[in-house]
DNA sequence: CGAAAATTTGGTAGAGTTACCAAAACCATC
DNA sequence: GATGGTTTTGGTAACTCTACCAAATTTTCG
């Protein structure tokens, strides 16, 4: 693996596991196996640092669970509460990254960014569906999602993953679809 | 004003202005003008701080934005989404908490408390505004308006907020309410 | 008034972090 | 094999933070 690669998987892992207080540069350094001295060659400040392992990690998020469900050819809605319930850890994972954003402007025109590529996948996703993938009830399921995972502190509570999935089963049922109709305006 | 208040009173501040990264003992303690070493007299650890200013801030915003709503008698449904819009920048405040929860167990234990507490107070509400309080529908809304906060990083754009607000009008049509029955079971 | 308790402060040790620099090792090309 | 560019490393200066301690000041109360 490249060099930079390693590095940003490295950053990804230590920053889902131990949270973004654990991305420092001494950190991932040696969780990547190259010197402290280094890292700065590739990634300058901190803040580019922090700004490639969040591209780097939603990337990866979403090739590896929006590739599976657009490829089968079709599914049934169910799949869409699935693939939500995958993402959770990720979006918490990401979480950090929103807060340091409030730092600085840069970093924050960038999760901006992340997170409309994000929803534009949701939307893809959910047009697979045969939902509408431009509808204005996609923002709020798209939120509904984060904010479960934002939440959910008590990670492995059972009970709080039924709640969780009766609540984006409700959700759903909010979205126009075609063999439902008659949801979206009274 | 009490010390202890001062303190709590300058770290929700700080929280609010600067992030999370601003609430250091230092910084806090310049901010209510006492010396840093008083500051761990009342506070002996980081953590128990954080946890202080977390329910300072909640039971401020708590008294602030519920009390009104719920001291007049009767009040159009237009008003649990304005109240829940004003609730977002809070939200975004608390959100560095929740990531600084991931290190501490105790940090987090208390959180989910909050969380809960600001559950039922939204329960509340929506009881007093004639939708039933305990509805599961209930914990979507609130982790929409939580995820619309997480997610709201261009505060100023106004076209955002016309989102917001629709989204959010759509997820109250979602909740059972007397006067527009036949939404909760197929 | 005097003693005990509470409050408040300055100072600091120790750890951790970012960002930088000069030098060494590596690699390609001529 | 020499040369110029790239990659890699050790070292470190300057800064910030947390937690602690001993001493000074104020308050409380018998």
């Amino acid at each position: 693996m490249n060099v930079p690669e390693r590095i940003l998987a490295a950053g990804v892992t230590l920053l889902h596991e131990q949270g973004l207080a654990a991305l420092t540069q001494p950190r991932i350094a040696k969780a990547a196996g190259v010197s402290q001295s280094h890292l700065t060659y590739y990634f300058p400040t901190r803040n580019e640092l922090l700004l490639a392992i969040a591209e780097h990690s939603v990337d990866q998020a979403l090739a590896l669970q929006l590739s599976q469900p657009l490829a089968k050819p079709a599914a049934d809605p169910a799949q869409a509460l699935a693939t939500a319930m995958r993402f959770l850890p990720r979006v918490r994972m990401l979480l950090g990254l929103v807060v340091a954003a409030d730092q600085d402007p840069a970093l924050r025109d960038a999760l901006v960014r992340l997170i409309a590529h994000v929803r534009h996948s949701i939307g893809q996703l959910l047009a697979h569906l045969g939902y509408q993938p431009d509808a204005p009830q996609v923002l709020v399921f798209h939120a509904a999602v984060v904010g479960l995972a934002v939440m959910n502190l008590g990670r492995q509570s059972p009970e709080s993953e039924q709640e969780l999935e009766t609540g984006l089963a409700q959700l759903l049922t909010l979205l126009p679809h075609p063999s439902q109709p008659g949801r979206s305006s009274p």
